[in-house]
DNA sequence: CGCGTGCTTGACCAATGTCAAGTATGGTGG
DNA sequence: CCACCATACTTGACATTGGTCAAGCACGCG
């Protein structure tokens, strides 16, 4: 998968000045606000990644901060036997490369055709001691990250299979109404199933299974492979905070 | 165990000002350094607590911050039929409370007698507002937090009963070999066996199975039940890495 | 229309959880 | 100081969930 084909990134918009920036959608991370953008602009070209490319790996140098303006990007980490686990998925909106260190703790890849908005670490760095006031955005940032990790922890920990995959959803419609501002029972899956189970620490085929469960319990529906209809919502929050045992009916 | 009886709380040390604060401990949290201290430790009082007695519960509005002197603390995430997730335990040095939200995320409990160094919330936002490089810190403290909520999310998403004891192991003794600046193959469990379970998603009992089978293999020893020798550190290290199938020796 | 990839489904298996004794430990009171 | 008790830990037998391996299906691309 990783090692899929490039295809033409020529017909992707590509180079400088970022012409691929939207600064609205920039403004949705929460870190940097439209009024930054007028100056951050300047500093960022735009990169193209075809579906399957990596943007960085685990242990690469961060010399650059990207942020997503279109596509989705796959964060993960491996164990020395190629056991994965899926940090997080990123949509538009979110800055990625972000670190303290020197190195990217996970690799980031492409889901589909992405565009980001591409930042060289050191102006970034520059740009934020100039505006103090983003020193405390970060700060934010990184707070969430944490909550959203250690929800992440209580599912892997604790939650049965069905569970986890009921949050999963529940969560992706959350965080695409968020982007679109639109509330819809809709909710598209721009990962493959191998990635939603690296994501729950599952396997492929039980998300299979399990989808094909959720679907006979009417909690949802699969519009196509790639895009579920959520049935019920209250049932699908009740599976998801383990409040009860749906898998009887 | 939330209900233990609590015992003579008086011969603990209580009270203003902060008797119970000690410079060099709290320095080790990285957030504040001695020199923040002198300032800062005015602001505080001590807070005692016995044996599984809550600091506060997760939903509790965060109008504290603490330092721990003394003892460890457990921190947990409840789903609504009690099944419990630990997050993480703390230990002298450690800050804890700082929340962005105004609600704790989490419920913090004494796992032994622990005494805790207290800041009013305001007070200490005060303080941070006066000490604008503080920000820096905060920032620094979330994202390191964050990095091992995701080593965590690596560990209950894809690692082995087996992996995860021995990393867990080798944790805690990175963990008190910073805190004491010694090194020492024995380590100390001030949690009971169900704590650790619920910190690596598993039972009291597969823990109680996986320490008999660490130990016949060599790799650690039981001093008493509440610390262990660790025999074989890069065995340990080996195995939690996921990097050799010890199991079959 | 055919092929490849990814998805689904089935049969079976292994790891871990559950339930139930039995045992050790450490604190308490005699 | 010892004996007892409560609690926590360990161990065993068995159940269950989810994983593994292996077809078969179907969607979407060429």
């Amino acid at each position: 998968m990783a090692s899929a084909a490039p295809r033409t990134l020529a017909d992707l918009p590509t180079g400088h000045p970022c012409g691929g920036c939207d600064a609205r959608r920039v403004a949705l991370c929460g870190v940097l606000d439209c009024t930054d953008l007028t100056t951050l602009r300047c500093l960022g070209g735009t990169q193209a990644l075809t579906g399957g490319h990596a943007l960085f790996h685990e242990g690469d140098r961060a010399s650059q901060v990207y942020n997503i303006t279109n596509g989705a990007i796959r964060l993960t980490k491996l164990l020395p036997d190629g056991r994965r686990q899926v940090m997080g998925f990123m949509f538009p909106g979110d800055f990625l490369g972000i670190t303290l260190g020197d190195e990217h703790a996970f690799t980031a890849e492409a889901l589909g055709d992405t565009l980001l908005c591409r930042f060289p670490r050191a102006r970034f760095d520059e740009f934020v001691e100039e505006h103090p006031e983003l020193e405390r955005e970060l700060y934010r940032k990184a707070a969430h990250e944490l909550a959203a990790a250690q929800a992440q922890m209580l599912l892997l920990g604790r939650k049965s299979a069905a569970e986890r995959l009921a949050s999963f959803f529940l969560d992706l419609a959350a965080r695409q109404q968020r982007l679109t501002a639109a509330t819809s029972r809709f909710v598209d899956l721009p990962m493959c199933r191998a990635d939603v189970a690296d994501y729950l620490g599952l396997t492929k085929e039980t998300v299979s299974r399990l989808l094909a469960q959720l679907k006979q319990q009417r909690l949802l529906r699969l519009e196509t492979l790639n895009q579920v209809e959520l049935l019920d919502l209250p049932g699908l929050t009740t599976l998801a905070e383990g409040g009860a045992d749906m898998l009887a009916a």
